[in-house]
Formats: C-alpha cells, structure tokens, sequence
DNA sequence: ACAATTCAATACATCGTGTTCAGTAACGGC
DNA sequence: GCCGTTACTGAACACGATGTATTGAATTGT
C-alpha cells in the first residue's frame, strides 16, 4: 500500500523466438510466497501475518520478497487476481451455451473450484484483507450475474418485474453465503452437487416451498 | 490484537444511590473517538488509519486513546458490539409478534438503522478490520434469522424441505447483499420501504415472478 | 472551593517495514 | 560440460507506527 513504484515486474524479455520460458525459480518462488500467505492468512488472520512470516514459511529470504512484490498486500491482489482469471477461464464455456436453456452449471463450477482452493476461498470470504479480495470476488461474479441476466431476458423478450441491480445482488448475495458457509464446515456435510442443487431448487420452487408450505397461503418473511 | 491485559474498563464504580452517570467528557471522548475511527476508515481504509489520525481527528492525545482502548482493533470491536445490541433492542418487541403472521417489518427496521448509521453499515459491510466486524453482524443476524424460521415452522407445525442452515444463510446473504448494495449507493434511488418490500416480494412469489416469467415454464438458473 | 480523575505532552523502547548491496548459488542456452 | 545471466542470501540501515510511563495542567461532580 505504500506509495511505491511497482517493481514487481520481472518481464519476460523475449529471448529468441522461443517461449520466453520463466525462469524455475521463479515459479518455485511465487507458489512457495502464495502457498505461505494463504495458510498463514488461514491460521493468523491477514494483520497477524508479518512479511517475514510468510517468508519463513516459504523458506526465503526477506529480500526476495520485495523482489516480487512490494507490499502484503500486493501478493494477496496478484493472488487473488491469478484465482478469478483461472476461474473466468472455467467459467466461460459454461457461458455461452447457458444465456438459454440452463441448469446451474457455472454455479456447481464455482462450488468444485471452491473446494480445490479451499484456503483460499475461506481467506477471501471472510473478507481478510480489509475485504478488499472479498470485493474483488464479489464485483467479477455480480458483473457475470448481471450479464447472464440480461442476455436471458434479452432472448426470452421478457422484463424483470424488480430492479434488475436488486436482482443480481440478491442472487449473488445468497449463492455466496451458501458458498461462505459450505466451503467452512469442517466436515463437508453436502457435496458441491447437493449444494448447488438446493440452490437451484430454491431459487426455482422459491423460499416457500423450501420452508415446507403445502399451498400459497404463505404469510410474510421474516 | 496485541496480548494484553484488558484496560478498557473504566468501571462505573457505583456513586451514592445515582444512576452511576458516567463523566462527561469521558462520553465526550468515546463519541468522538468512535466518529473519527468511522469517517476515516470510510476514506482511507481500516489498514490506512494509524491511531494517531484517530486522535487528531478527535482533537485528543494520543496517549488519550491507550487510556481507554488498547488497539485501534479493540475500538473497533467495541464500536460494532454497541452498534449490535442497539440493533438488538430496536429489534426484539417486533420478533415477539413475528413468529406467526409477519411482514417484513424487522428487515426494515434494520434498513432504516442502517440509513441512520449510513458510514458504520458501510464500514462493516465492506468487511474493514479483515472481516471481523462483518463476521459479528453476520452472526447475530443469521442466528436471529435462524431462529425465526424455527419458531415459525414449529408454530405452523411444518418441516423444511431443504437444509435449514442452508436456508438461513442463503437469506441471510440475500438481504445483506441487498443492503450493502443499498447503502453504498451515493443518491438514494429505493427507499428503506421500497427495498425492503421488493425483497419480501422476491421472496414470496420467487426468483422467477421477479425475472418477469408469467407461467411456470421456467428454465433453470444461472 | 475541593478532591478526584481525565487529559496533554513528552520521551522512550520496540517492532515491522522497505531499501540497499556485495557475495553466492542456480539456471538456461549453446 | 561450460559460461554468461539471473535469482537468491544475509546483513545492515533509516524510518514510521506502536504501546508504555510519567509529570503537570485542566475539568469535573459535589
């Protein structure tokens, strides 16, 4: 966060025609740095992990650190931002073929990339980090939202009967929550296809019939 | 978060037969303490704020502030804790009548709260301080939410038809999502009623009513 | 006006940060 | 295999923020 000019720049000079393959170390080194932050993160809490801790864990020095990042928080904003490319380029395939017709296939692909990076996902939906990563997530999965949305409307020639921008934090909002709260237990009581499931039933059949009413003599919410 | 001793406790060592008023200017100081930890964590960020900006803000000494919090952490936790059981009092006479019948009157309430208290909704939303204090909110509400939905079913005498927990949290997410959505806006397009109300509609007809689908000749969802 | 206690101001030890640099080890390309 | 290049080490350094302690002054409740 200090008003520093990033250095964490190690461009891939293009070498002959080749690949511009990277370095080893290096890749050794950031994995090893990202592998430390999160399960320090996990077990400490962001503030209560120190640069030097994550070296330590990474066994590296200090100095090498600041070789690549200049900040705690630059290496959780790298990290974070490795996770959602890999998780947009899962994503995008189901994407396509789902402005029609869909089951929850992108929903099920976020609970199973969820699960692989599990400290991960934990570190980011407790907000740590000022829930700077938490904003990071949320902003890219709503935008998705709001975009399958609108494409669905769009070709059903149909007009939301609330502010669309509800809609999509609503949405959003309770998959996350499922997701928040899925990801923590400790012992996986659903698998990704029995939470997502429910999800879609819910959001299909509605909170009434989830709560087990028989009829549409539902009073109010709480 | 440092390993201390708790200092923070100026007792209200009981006077005569008064109501052990506690000093003036201590109040003085809390208050201003408190306003100037949330306007600046709302512009710089929680990390952003050093105890001394706390201070100045509030036109205090710096060694003011170790006499009455040991952290800017234990400030803030202090801060949410008394904002969360005003919140429970406001709350408490509308869940007595709400265990049968209900509108969404308590949401509302807390979306009024919320406009009331506009910059610590948003501090604590956004997940400042790593999280903790969005993790507080959301316990107490979800806990709060959980326990509606069980006087409910047992007093309707029906059964979920989905994991419990999960409902709780998949509403409990929906709203807040709504509500920090809500509160972050800079010209208030809804008011509390008005956002209050198309989610209790969202709820009760379903996702599908509020897509702007006439039948149930839904597809699934995203 | 009096006693109590809150607050100011300063100084101090400590810790984490971010930078620098000379020396060493590991890498990729040929 | 060797060699030029690149990544890492280790230590030292200045700096900023934290938390503590102490003394004197200002305000309060009574």
């Amino acid at each position: 966060m200090a008003g520093n000019i990033a250095r964490s720049q190690r461009v891939n000079r293009e070498g002959s025609g080749h690949l511009a393959t990277e370095d080893r170390r290096t890749r050794r080194t950031r994995r090893a740095l990202r592998d430390a932050l999160v399960s320090l993160v996990i077990e400490h809490g962001y503030a209560g992990v120190k640069v030097e801790d994550i070296t330590e864990h990474a066994d590296l020095s200090r100095a090498t650190f600041y070789g690549y990042y200049t900040d705690k928080d630059d290496l959780l904003d790298t990290v974070v931002s490795d996770l959602l490319v890999a998780l947009r380029r899962e994503l995008r395939p189901l994407f396509s073929a789902s402005s029609e017709g869909f089951t929850g296939k992108p929903l099920l692909k976020i609970f199973q990339h969820a699960q692989e990076e599990r400290d991960l996902y934990r570190l980011i939906l407790r907000g740590e980090g000022d829930g700077r990563a938490l904003r990071q997530f949320t902003e890219v999965c709503t935008r998705a939202g709001a975009e399958l949305f609108r494409a669905r409307a769009e070709h059903l020639g149909i007009a939301p009967r609330l502010d669309p921008e509800l809609l999509t934090q609503a949405w959003a909002g309770e998959w996350m929550a499922v997701l928040a709260w899925w990801i923590e237990a400790d012992s996986p009581a659903l698998s990704p296809e029995q939470a997502t499931e429910m999800l879609l039933s819910l959001s299909l059949r509605g909170r009434y019939w989830a709560a087990g009413f028989d009829s549409e003599t539902a009073p109010g919410s709480p």
